[in-house]
RNA sequence: GGGAGCAUAGCUCAGUUGGUUUAGAGCAUCUGCCUUACAAGCAGAGGGUCGGCGGUUCGACUCCGUCUGCUCCCACCA
């Protein structure tokens, strides 16, 4: 079969994955060898595959592939979260093409729709997983609202609650107008917002509600708040106003009257010194209320817009009825200034909605115990944060964190188990017939149809905090005394956990929390936080910017295996990744040298009664040294997670010295043979480097390691195990490197004074050289004879160094004595300047007391060489001269 | 406003407790090659006062201070 001179990722790809899945390859049991498990960041159902996810999910692939290969028993658990937000934001929409208001239909009736929805659309991202290469379990691929995992859920609240940790209270939540829900504050971004302060006008009443002709003047962002105002507020100590002690004042417009009233919070130089109190609608208005017994009066409802309690503006949208009322204001002689301002803004995560202080009704959970042992478990090194810049961060968060609203106003989720009797009492149970029964001990007699539940449902992390518990066993949650099952005794806790910065509070942080609450134990021992991708201009990529390729484009343009290795050329450790399409064209070359590296022995034929040569010897011997140096370099960059290093040294170890250097050196001439010791040897190194380059670019590797020869049914790569170092020979590897440095001299001799290639030089060395490799340079360089000389005296060539050993070739009628004399006159003050250095460190005598024996004693070795090399070039620039 | 991090070749980054020749890699660039594995290639070459200033030290890319620039996290001054 001829191979074709381009690799054809494609169609290989989808065989061998196809071939995966059949064998259940990916498939994992608890048995006796040592777990290596990871589960994956539950990707939104929602969602499509971005740049983000190929990153994630190449380093998680590299991982399980390698411990796969090191032997373990390397489980990676997929799946997908239920999104609540996204999702169901996703089938309003879709019902609202189809002319359906969500607001017509009964939540079982949406819930149906949702379902369908998600069976229909849902979990696409898991099947381009596929074309990526990731070696999941998909036996075990769960979904955090299926049965199980949402029972999981449902005994976790009950757990809390019965604990005292879960309470319902009337907070000031941050309330998402947009989707008509409260979200955490995690879930909430502030940004520099451009706005306007304006100055109003409070007239004094005089008592009987009407105005006299004095005033107060306050500063605000929301004017249209004023109608919810209760009272204006200023410090205690600021003089300019004691004269409004126990005055009243008017709102505009509306001209009800509200009390000035004193508070420390006021800052007496900020604006104008007097705060207008709006407990409904601001988070420290509320506090100041509490604390001085202020009514609350909220005018704006769920949407965002203005509800009857205003009077004025009724129905209009918050920001409208801003602009209204200004003018209103205006007209009115209320408004004294507009100042330009830029204030932090809090906006949705998921709706970019500006986000509205809304009192209400919520669920909480208590923090302040599981951060605490959250953060002990990563300061402890229990969980390792890599890289560990994130500690601070994480422990930071942990000591300030506030407790968590778990509730959500919609309806895709969880339905939070809490049951109303009709006198108002909560009961919480995991089913509604111990709901019952337990609401029957309070009220004897009580039916079914009298409790009613609570309409809500839970946050979506507060089922994906359960993860790497409920994946394998989603009976634990909420039952911490509860033995886990055999796959959560053998699979937990996890190993490795690669997921991005963005999401370590959210998820990774709440996961060691439940981890530690159910199971005593860390769900993961490290966390490899990847950076974020970003554009070339340093822009994160998003749907919105519309600046992130398509994957899936890029994989049938380049191939897996090139995108893979694109994505983690630019992701050194910890940083963000600027992505570049270059990089994965990088990739794709690399295939392609792996592919022509494949074809070219492939081509050769062997002769069995062939002596293995001196040159192959050599080489062969080379290889193997280099070999397990590289392993050994290349398991160091794995054991620090700096897994872009780990394909950096497999890259240039199969390009340069198995391709550039190793196959040029063995490769026989043009139609003859090779010998059957070297070619074995060679077809042992390739395969090697497979097996090593597998975890990152399993695809070709598995069709090449296939195509090399023929393999039993149902053998992979995959289950090879990875090529282990052996003791190697430094300095035979460093020799080695002067070999090679000396053809590197030759050719670029040949490149300056214009010699082909394949025009034969011949070599004179004064000095050392091992001998062994010396049929090396002859064959890299095209050297017909080399000779040991004590001096070149009479000869006419090129000079050089290597290290302290001075080799000529010789170019009879080439040479331009002038350029000679002045390359080697460049070297020599080159080399001058060095020793002056060197020197005057040497006669400093601070530097000889100071300096370790050592660090001395390389000084002189310098000294040394250097004064020899000076000496080589001054006798070569004489014999030039003389020879003029 | 508070905190953290980063600043090394055109780009992306290494540089492991201060001393390994006068700082490395990959990509890009330039020069010469369609040499019978690969032009998605081969061979060779050039390119950096390690952000600025000051300090500690015999010695600083490396430690300290400071300035400048960028990034991120946290934060309710209306």
């Amino acid at each position: 079969m001829e191979l074709d001179v381009k690799y054809a990722p494609s169609a290989v790809e989808d065989k061998w994955y196809e071939y995966w899945l059949k064998n259940k390859f990916f498939h994992s049991e608890p048995d006796g060898r040592v777990p290596y498990t990871v589960v994956i960041p539950p990707p939104n159902v929602t969602g499509i595959l971005h740049m983000g996810h190929v990153l994630n999910n190449t380093l998680n692939d590299v991982l399980v592939r390698k411990a796969r290969m090191d032997g373990r028993n390397a489980c990676w658990v997929p799946g997908t979260d239920h999104a609540s937000i996204a999702t169901e934001n996703k089938v309003v929409k879709m019902l609202e093409e189809q002319g359906i208001k969500k607001s017509d239909l009964t939540r079982e009736q949406f819930l149906e729709y949702a379902w369908q929805w998600k069976e229909k659309y849902g979990g696409i991202i898991l099947k381009q997983l596929r074309k990526l290469g990731a070696s999941c379990d998909w036996d075990r691929t769960r979904f955090t609202m299926e049965p199980e995992l949402s029972d999981a859920v449902i005994n976790t609240f009950v757990y809390f609650y019965k604990k005292g940790w879960i309470y319902k209270g009337v907070r000031m939540v941050n309330w998402d107008p947009d989707r008509c829900t409260a979200v955490s504050d995690e879930e909430v971004i502030h940004k520099d917002t451009k706005s306007h302060f304006y100055h109003l006008k409070y007239f004094i009443s005089d008592g009987n509600g009407k105005p006299t002709d004095k005033y107060l003047v306050i500063a605000t962002t929301r004017p249209e708040t004023i109608m919810a105002d209760a009272a204006i507020c200023v410090n205690p100590a600021d003089e300019r106003h004691h004269w409004l002690r126990g005055k009243k004042v008017l709102i505009p417009l509306i001209n009800r009257e509200i009390p000035v009233i004193e508070d420390d919070y006021v800052e007496m130089d900020f604006g104008t010194g007097c705060l207008k109190v709006t407990p409904a609608h601001d988070v420290h208005d509320y506090e100041i209320g509490l604390r001085h017994n202020l009514p609350v009066l909220d005018i704006i409802d769920e949407h965002g817009r203005l509800n009857a309690e205003a009077q004025i503006l009724v129905g209009e949208d918050r920001f409208v009825a801003r602009k209204k009322i200004v003018k209103m204001l205006e007209e009115q002689g209320n408004l004294v200034k507009v100042e330009e301002y830029v204030s932090p803004v809090g906006y949705s995560e998921k709706s970019d909605a500006v986000i509205e202080p809304r009192l209400s009704a919520q669920w909480f959970l208590k923090m302040d115990e599981l951060a605490k042992a959250a953060l002990e478990t990563v300061e402890s090194g229990r969980t390792k944060l890599i890289p560990d810049k994130y500690l601070n961060t994480y422990r930071h968060w942990m000591e300030t964190v506030r407790d968590w609203c778990i509730s959500r106003q919609l309806w895709w989720g969880q339905q939070i188990p809490a049951y109303y009797l009709p006198d108002g009492r909560i009961v919480v149970e995991s089913t509604p017939e111990k709901a019952l029964e337990e609401a029957r001990k309070l009220v004897p007699g009580l039916k079914a149809e009298d409790l009613k539940r609570d309409e809500d449902v839970l946050d979506t992390w507060f089922s994906s905090w359960l993860w790497p518990i409920s994946v394998f066993d989603p009976h634990k949650p909420g039952n911490p005394d509860k033995a886990p099952n055999a796959d959560l005794a053998y699979y937990y806790p996890t190993n490795d956990l690669v997921t991005g910065p963005d999401i370590l509070f959210f998820w990774v942080a709440r996961m060691i929390m439940a981890g530690g609450e159910f199971m005593g134990k860390e769900p993961f021992a490290n966390v490899y936080l990847t950076g974020i991708v970003r554009d070339k201009l340093g822009r994160k990529m998003s749907k919105s910017l519309g600046n992130s390729p398509d994957p899936l484009e890029l994989i049938d343009k380049y191939g897996a295996d090139a995108v893979r290795i694109g994505m983690l050329l630019c992701s050194s450790a910890g940083n963000d990744i600027f992505y570049d399409e270059s990089m994965i064209e990088q990739g794709r070359n690399f295939c392609n040298k792996i592919w022509n590296s494949f074809r070219l022995i492939k081509g050769w034929s062997v002769d069995a009664s062939l002596e293995q040569s001196d040159v192959n010897k050599v080489a062969v011997k080379w290889f193997g040294n280099k070999l397990s140096q590289v392993i050994e370099a290349v398991e160091d960059h794995y054991s620090k997670y700096r897994i872009s290093d780990a394909l950096m040294a497999l890259y240039k170890f199969f390009w340069d010295d198995y391709c550039a250097w190793y196959l040029e050196l063995v490769k026989p001439a043009y139609g003859q043979a090779i010998d059957e010791k070297t070619y074995k040897c060679t077809i042992d190194f390739f395969s090697s480097l497979l097996k090593l380059i597998h975890p990152i670019m399993p695809f070709i590797t598995e069709e090449l390691w296939q195509a090399m020869e023929p393999r039993k049914e149902g053998s992979t790569i995959m289950y090879e195990s990875t090529p282990k170092a052996a003791t190697y020979d430094k300095a035979f590897i460093e020799a080695f490197e002067r070999a090679k440095e000396t053809a590197g001299s030759i050719r670029s001799i040949r490149q300056q004074k214009n010699i082909s290639p394949k025009n034969e030089l011949e070599l004179k060395i004064k000095g050392e050289f091992q001998e062994e490799l010396l049929p090396v340079v002859k064959k890299l360089a095209n050297v017909s004879t080399i000779e040991f000389r004590s001096d070149f005296e009479g000869l006419s060539g090129a000079g050089f160094m290597i290290g302290t050993t001075e080799m000529m070739v010789i170019l009879s009628g080439l040479l331009n004595t002038e350029e000679e004399i002045a390359k080697l006159e460049a070297l020599l003050q080159y080399q001058q300047n060095f020793l002056d250095s060197v020197r005057k460190k040497l006669s400093n005598q601070n530097f000889v007391a100071h300096a370790p024996e050592n660090v001395v004693a390389a000084e002189r070795k310098k000294e040394a060489d250097s004064l020899s090399k000076i000496e080589s070039y001054i006798s070569q620039i004489n014999q030039l001269k003389n020879n003029k």
